[in-house]
RNA sequence: GGGGGAGUGGCGGAACCGGCAGACGCGGGGGACUUAAAAUCCCCUGCCCGAAAGGGCAUCCGGGUUCGAGUCCCGGCUCCCCCA
């Protein structure tokens, strides 16, 4: 047969039509068949994709091509998460309007994910910046506030003076604007919170009921809510009523605090404060949170407290390494057995007392377990069971009790910006702040605003929409002029799939109990604490308001690693693009001003500009290659590096598959009519590779998958054709259709196959033919490589030993070792 | 400061549960084809000694457990990511 070009332009284009034409990728929620949801984080459209982006969305489109051709009905959706800065922030720097500009990108996104032929069910589509998407987004808020778990208070928020809004802990990237790098300050502003501390222990709980997750998210989630068991303690301080309190987990240590520190927004300090300390305070609101923790400072206010079990007097200082938002905003120091209360005792004089003891430790080095002396009751006891003996004897005394902090806070959702969610709340003089009822929603984002950042919402500059009526009393109102955090939008996406266009309800309860949880989740890790853990608290929340049929949305998830690729970095020219680096001599050099240059690998970006365009690369080698080659490159957990020369791999691969299948095309119809037979070998390798890809599938391990997929690529290739080849040709197309969907179809059609190959189930292989007729033993003296022998793969360990025997006649053997089916080890003697 | 992860050829990476280190690919070297180049195909390619046969050394460093350690344990170094 003539072989013709490998076209993979023609082809590529050609399935993609037909898989357009076929809808595919359509899913219909109540069709028979086992249901499979493969979800793929929504991204944010930006409107520029590299190949770096790619990776996420292939991992996606295989298991969603595997999990279909293994006869799952499979949910595979794509949307936007359209909301955000960056649309506001072009509109104030170039003018463009918000929606318009998110529209463009979402175009233009959509346009590169075709070329990449994700098969997504794009009926589905949603855009969270759409009215009849946000509308659900509102009516989840409104439902929040009659739980009672949204609520306005005052109080104190990081603050970007450059992007001028208020940003969520989160947001605040050490100390500084995670959107533009400003540092960032202090402010006191009335906001929206959810109180999803309420759900802490929950969201606590159900981490352990997650197997499915990798264990590094769940730690950081744990390490995120923070939960610590301790006491909170009253300590007495002249001429303050109730006196200050302080939370601790080690209350064990109480006999040895030797002063108090407080936080300068502790709101004693206000009331007891001189000038100095004043000036303290001042001087700490301007510091980010990094400075303060680095040096210790503090100031000592001329006050002092009484230390409940001691009956001592204690000075109390005030320090900014103590944080407000955390326990009760006060300690008491125990400098003796805490190292930062150590520091700060050894800098100011204050006085150490210790009050654990362990003799078994080394001289001088601090203690924070041992036995308790010098407290009392709890003397000659061990920490562990000390520190339970201090809160019965708080509590006993009514000095205190135990107690559980947090460290993760109330979400604060408020954004003084145009681009977002309005929030759907009415301000009436008479009836305070209401929600706007469920048949008033969407309370729609007005057109045509002026957007420049003043502090306020941009929404507050229009009267049309502040000016209303009260839901309740009719009277005259306003309306809430901030929007929502984007994070609210994507805490509930993944539920708005199964009923995209619907007006009257979120979503169909029987539907969510068929395709819900989430059978495979896949997105960044960059998300673990944030959207994976607001996603389970929504999700919660709707299980408690009866929508949601389960406690936790995802089943399995998988965090990928991202692309990166070598950067290089002039001293005079910065940041500049691979082709004008000189490589040919020992190290790179700047073609502009031939300076050695720094070359790094980092996470492909704009700015170092170290990105491959798709458009380019795909016009080089296609959408197969290039698949094959994202995936080829590591372990998909891991972070991987991008090297474009090295894409050449994947596709020679492909071209020499295309050549070798058009060749064997009549063994494979012959095999397909004959059955199978021919050389043994190549059949073994056949159903050995069924299995292995099959398994590296299952367990995300792309990579390796890939790897066999070559090698049995290889071993065809080396073997006269026969039956065996044909059988080997089909399979390889079966295997490879996920990763390489096109060219997979092509050679399906080519092999006689009618309809799509995604349609035609997956192979399986028989143990029988994979296995091993006879092995090749290693033979080790003293656990050193020897030699080898062969023997039949069903050989008994007596028959392996008197194979190797011979390889160590006459050295003196000690002992013999055989492993079953590997190896023999002789243990001989030293001379 | 706290937490998570990773160190294997020139490079990306394989190696099941402690059993042949380096699969697969890139790069490099040699050859074939060609007027020539590209493309393609074949062979070689961890390092060192050796003409070869062969030998020695090798999975960040140092110890340990074991017949046997890339893999397990202890100590150290380096890098990355996340959090404060």
């Amino acid at each position: 047969m003539q072989v013709p070009p490998y076209d993979f332009r023609a082809i590529e284009e050609r399935w993609r039509r037909r898989w357009e034409s076929e809808r595919t990728s359509h899913v219909d929620l109540r069709a028979p068949g086992e249901p499979y949801y493969c979800l793929v984080m929504y991204p944010y459209p930006s409107g520029d994709l590299h190949v770096g982006h790619g990776k996420n969305y292939f991992i996606g489109d295989v298991i969603a091509r595997y999990r279909r051709m293994r006869g799952y009905q499979v949910l595979h959706p794509m949307g936007w998460d359209a909301f955000g800065l960056p649309a506001e922030n072009a509109a104030i720097k170039q003018g463009v309007d918000p929606e318009r500009f998110t529209y463009d990108n979402i175009g233009r996104m959509k346009k590169q994910l075709r070329e990449w032929s994700i098969g997504y069910d794009w009926d589905r589509e949603i855009a969270t910046c759409h009215p009849g998407y946000y509308k659900w987004n509102q009516w989840i808020f409104t439902k929040m506030m009659e739980k009672g778990l949204a609520y306005q208070r005052e109080a104190p928020v990081n603050w970007c003076p450059s992007c001028n809004t208020v940003l969520a802990n989160e947001q605040v990237v050490e100390g500084r604007c995670e959107r533009c790098g400003t540092e960032a300050d202090q402010r006191q502003l009335k906001q929206w919170f959810i109180r999803i501390t309420d759900y802490a222990q929950r969201l606590l709980d159900g981490l352990d009921r997650l197997p499915g997750w990798p264990e590094p998210v769940k730690e950081q989630q744990r390490n995120w809510l923070g939960r610590s068991d301790g006491a909170r303690i009253r300590f007495e301080v002249k001429g303050v009523r109730g006196g200050v309190e302080v939370f601790t987990t080690r209350p064990d240590t109480l006999w040895g605090a030797t002063f108090m520190v407080l936080s300068p927004e502790h709101p004693l300090v206000g009331s007891i404060a001189n000038d100095e300390v004043r000036t303290y305070v001042r001087e700490a609101g301007r510091k980010s949170a990094i400075e303060r923790q680095a040096g210790k400072t503090g100031v000592f206010t001329g006050r002092s407290a009484v230390n409940p079990a001691t009956g001592e007097e204690i000075p109390i200082w005030v320090a900014d390494y103590v944080l407000m938002g955390y326990g009760t905003g006060a300690i008491m120091a125990v400098p003796a057995h805490d190292e930062r209360d150590h520091e700060f005792a050894r800098q100011f004089g204050l006085p150490i007392r210790p009050v654990i003891e362990d003799p078994a430790a080394k001289e001088g080095a601090m203690l924070f377990e041992g036995t308790a002396v010098r407290s009392g009751p709890l003397d000659g006891l061990p920490t562990k069971q000390a520190i339970p003996a201090a809160i019965r004897w708080l509590e006993r005394n009514n000095l205190g009790k135990g107690e559980v902090a947090w460290r993760i806070r109330d979400w604060l959702v408020s954004r003084q910006r145009y681009w977002g969610t309005p929030i759907p709340v009415v301000h009436c003089g008479e009836c305070g702040a209401v929600p706007v009822p469920e048949k008033d929603l969407p309370v729609v984002l007005p057109k045509g605003v002026d957007f420049t950042p003043t502090g306020k919402s941009p929404l507050a500059s229009v009267a049309s929409f502040v000016n209303t009526t009260c839901p309740k009393c009719g009277g005259k109102a306003e309306r809430e002029t901030d929007t929502l955090d984007t994070f609210t939008d994507s805490s509930w996406y993944f539920f708005r799939y199964l009923a995209p266009r619907d007006e009257k309800k979120l979503f169909d309860r029987a539907d969510a109990e068929r395709w819900f949880p989430i059978d495979q989740y896949i997105g960044g890790i960059e998300h673990a604490r944030g959207h994976l853990l607001y996603c389970r608290f929504l999700t919660m929340f709707l299980k408690d308001i009866g929508l949601s049929p389960f406690e936790e949305p995802v089943e399995r998830l998988f965090t990928q690693g991202m692309i990166c690729k070598v950067a290089y970095r002039c001293e005079e020219h910065k940041w500049i693009p691979e082709r004008e680096v000189d490589r040919g001599g020992a190290e790179p050099k700047c073609r502009h001003c031939g300076r050695v240059v720094v070359a790094r690998v980092y996470k492909m970006s704009k700015t170092k500009k170290n990105v491959t365009s798709p458009t380019e690369h795909l016009g080089e080698v296609g959408v197969d290659a290039s698949r094959l080659y994202t995936l080829f490159i590591g372990p998909p957990e891991i972070d991987a590096e991008w090297n474009d020369d090295a894409v050449i791999g994947p596709y020679k691969f492909l071209r020499r598959l295309w050549e070798c299948a058009h060749r064997n095309r009549e063994h494979v119809l012959a095999y397909r009519k004959g059955g199978a037979s021919g050389d043994r070998d190549l059949r073994r390798k056949t159903h050995q590779t069924i299995a292995a890809v099959t398994a590296d599938l299952e367990g995300f391990g792309f990579n390796k998958a890939i790897a066999r997929l070559m090698e049995l690529g290889n071993a065809i290739e080396g073997k006269d054709g026969d039956a065996a080849t044909g059988e080997a040709l089909a399979a390889m197309a079966f295997l490879l259709s996920p990763l390489a969907p096109h060219i997979a179809e092509e050679l399906h059609a080519l092999f006689g196959g009618t309809g799509s190959i995604f349609l035609a189930g997956w192979p399986t292989a028989d143990p029988a033919v994979a296995a091993e007729d006879e092995i090749e033993i290693v033979v080790q003296v003293n656990g050193k490589l020897k030699g080898r022998v062969k023997v039949p793969a069903d050989a008994a360990e007596a028959h392996a030993l008197a194979a190797a025997r011979p390889l160590v006649a006459g050295l003196p053997v000690v002992k013999e070792i055989v492993v079953r089916g590997r190896l023999v080890n002789f243990v001989v003697k030293n001379k």
